[in-house]
DNA sequence: ATCTTTCTGGAACGACCAGTCAAATAAAGA
DNA sequence: TCTTTATTTGACTGGTCGTTCCAGAAAGAT
């Protein structure tokens, strides 16, 4: 063994990821992202390959890691209508910052034509609506949700009001208008 | 007066917007905008100033034509509610051949880093919001909708679900899928 | 038919793009 | 301490970017 690599590895990863997110792909040129992960360009490319794999990388990891913590959000015990409300609000209040939900992006930025983009973007859907319907089960059990409602069909439903609430905040909606939207979006599972 | 443009403006423009709806501001080149509008570099520049210049106005346009394409879908007569599902899924369905609504791409794209960009979105915005909640007015009126919805809220959210729809179809939705998702929503003004 | 004005198409511009190369540097093992 | 191996640094590449210049072509006006 030698000389190790003198940088952390996650922390340049997830400054790749929040500059991409900000600027998309196309609109992040390899200089930003030397400057913002704070290493050297070869460094860059010796450890992620290139551009797109590190895209890709950045982009892999952030959905796994939004899945997640949204999982863990409404998987935590309560009532399930209080959970989804709060797991929406908490993340698209995280968009504000000018960052873009990156999983939003990709499929904004490339539709279908980058196969491996796309799919990232349809596995880690499905994951979330899986858990968004899992919630919806719980909440019919409880009888918080009535029995006519499909959770499928309802998750898919919410992942739709989600992507808007965070495409929204992009555009820079206020709080208020988004916990208005997240309340409407919820009549519809009551 | 000299010799006329060879030629139409307005298709010369048209194709800019599909062009810069497929594949972004960034994705686009000047040399892909040539080609696909079918005129020269020189005419390019002359007629419409610079590619951000020909972004803008493609844009404006776009949403103009968007907005009175769907105030024309939702004042029609007949129920108020059967009018919002039907404008939603035909917009929506309009997106499957890989082109992107502009408004939206735009939002993701820049955010509000862009104050033009950003002016003429949230203008836009504001204009359909006000056609989805007279829409929703005259819903409560002829009572369909319940009284306790307030059309403002009422449409800001149905925005949100129209943006994901569009989000959805973008990454591959199915006609179903989106159909599935929109009688959900409509569930909530019920 | 000639003039004048505009449009057109191709060549050219500097700037920036993603990606590479090689010399210099630093740490681990002997 | 000296070798080995990897990381770092910065200069550099060919190609593409958005944009402009220029010469030639075409159509209304005279």
């Amino acid at each position: 063994m030698a000389r190790p690599k003198a940088f952390d590895r996650d922390a340049a990863l997830a400054a790749a990821t929040k500059t991409f997110a900000t600027y998309g792909f196309e609109g992040t040129s390899t200089a930003l992202l030397v400057k913002s992960m704070g290493i050297g360009r070869q460094s860059l490319y010796d450890t992620f390959g290139d551009k797109h794999a590190l895209y890709l990388e950045a982009l892999q990891h952030y959905c796994f890691d939004s899945v997640g913590q949204l999982a863990a959000a409404l998987q935590s015990a309560g009532s399930p209508l209080a959970r989804i409300e709060a797991a929406l609000l908490g993340f698209a209040a995280r968009i504000q910052d000018d960052t873009m939900c990156l999983g939003v992006g990709s499929i904004c930025e490339f539709g279908r034509r980058d196969r491996e983009v796309a799919a990232i973007g349809k596995s880690s859907a499905t994951s979330l609506q899986n858990i968004f319907a899992a919630t919806i089960q719980r909440g019919k059990d409880l009888g918080e949700i009535p029995p006519e409602i499909d959770p499928k069909d309802a998750a898919r439903f919410i992942n739709a009001t989600f992507i808007g609430l965070k495409v929204m905040a992009r555009g820079g909606a206020t709080h208020d208008d988004l916990r208005a939207t997240v309340q409407m979006a919820l009549r519809c599972l009551g």
